[in-house]
DNA sequence: TCACGAAAAGTTGTATGCAATCCTTGCCAT
DNA sequence: ATGGCAAGGATTGCATACAACTTTTCGTGA
């Protein structure tokens, strides 16, 4: 897969990411090809990485739709992550140079100054910052199989932490443990680092989904539970999508993306 | 994706985790379109799902191979597998139902029988057992993010694990922990489970890769790191492969597969 | 003899055409 | 009026043809 399968996959990730495509929204290869100049082929290569990413959705002879999540599954991705992410921090951290410390720095500064509250707050910019800090530090790890379990529900979950549900006071929380990371990264101390992320995790958690981990009473009797069927609802999210006007769109913040029940 | 491509990804994850076609062996398009009587279009896109399973190795323009790890990689999978699936299966163990306790009861059972040293010793069955084994409780979980996570590590590992390298100790070790497990699933007891699927990890892992987390002295000072970029060191193992006679080759059990260095 | 380079063969990447499946719309029977 | 059913349209899945890249091989010159 390359130039235009990787070009095809990484415009709709931005697009997914930044919101101009809504969660639930359907993924016609005709269209994609068509609006991106490129045949189906590399479209459905590309909506097949991004489902491995967790990005999409596919369901056999029906189609791809953008993923969408269940606070259940919501519940489940921080579960993973509170499990793996601080860990990685911890590994992370004696293996970061200088540059990489810096590009921390700055990519934290600048979550603080576009996320700063009042007009020009920008919070579209904040989801591909802080996906870049996390993924640094995923990648830091040094560590392929645990870069590829998190990159999932990084994703995942970032994209619907579009920061739009934050109460003020919980997103500058969020900002300011990215700072307190990079100091804690500078500092070489790994433990400190990873327990900020675990608190990071546990705040973004809990404006999330309501918090606490409701441990009790978890298992509400569903019996088989058939694995993983698809379970896309009929999320048609609006979006006439007539002839090629999809740029218009980009500016649009979704609003409650992501987050399906 | 269906029939065709689901059909020739389940041939090849078959044979690949049978060990039929060796780990770093080469998967031309061509070659595997013929033998599976598809054409090319489904094979890339089996080949694709593979690859986010962590099954194959697709580098661009330079096809696919079998995946391999490296013994660094292995000791990240298995800290992977030990942070996730001991809490799978605590998780797991109140919403299994009678049923799934007799398969699992089933498959344990099937294990010793095959797995008991002397002659009609039958490891590579053992695979495929284990490989269920494990599937059943990590979607019992019912925590689809944390399955995905899972299937990766649980599939490379389990490759690997071909147990040809278990000493005959360890491996009945490894046989009656299954069956421990079976018996704390049906006494209901998630932490018992949770315990025996920690011991056994931990077996697992000091069979294929010494003992130990080595946790210190483990950074050894690689300075970067770049991120996952391709590592496949011409891995190119034997196989000739010429014509279709890719048939006998289903016998031959691979004895050190998956190993890399 | 070895190194460098170019051509050729083989393989992967992309585009397009056709077949199969699914969804919609309209009609008919109850 | 509502439910079921069939035909049409639209979309996905697969196959094949062509283009681009990579690797190998062979030849030439130092």
């Amino acid at each position: 897969m390359r130039a235009a399968a990787e070009q095809a996959a990484q415009a709709l990730r931005d697009e997914i990411l930044s919101g101009a495509i809504p969660s639930g929204a359907r993924l016609g290869e005709a269209e994609l090809a068509g609006r991106l100049s490129v045949s189906r082929t590399p479209i459905r290569e590309a909506l097949s990485r991004l489902a491995a990413e967790g990005l999409v959705e596919i369901q056999p002879n029906r189609g791809a739709r953008v993923a969408s999540w269940s606070s259940e599954q919501l519940r489940d991705i921080f579960e993973l992550r509170l499990r793996l992410e601080p860990y990685a921090v911890r590994q992370a951290v004696p293996n970061l140079d200088a540059e990489q410390i810096a590009e921390l720095d700055e990519l934290a500064a600048e979550m603080m100054r576009v996320g700063k509250p009042g007009r020009n707050q920008n919070l579209a910019a904040i989801v591909e910052l802080n996906r870049r800090f996390h993924g640094l530090f995923i990648d830091a790890a040094g560590s392929p199989p645990l870069a590829q379990a998190l990159r999932g529900v990084t994703h995942a979950a970032v994209v619907t932490q579009n920061f739009h549900d934050y109460a003020p006071a919980a997103l500058l929380r969020s900002l300011h443990h990215h700072v307190e990371m990079v100091a804690a990264a500078r500092a070489g101390a790994g433990e400190w680092a990873e327990a900020i992320m675990r608190a990071h995790l546990y705040n973004a958690r809990a404006t999330m989904i309501g918090h606490g981990p409701e441990e009790a009473g978890a298992q509400e009797a569903t019996t088989g539970r058939g694995s993983e069927g698809a379970g896309a609802q009929e999320a048609t999210t609006g979006r006439g999508s007539e002839g090629a006007g999809a740029q218009e769109a980009t500016t649009g913040h979704a609003t409650t993306m992501g987050v399906r029940a």
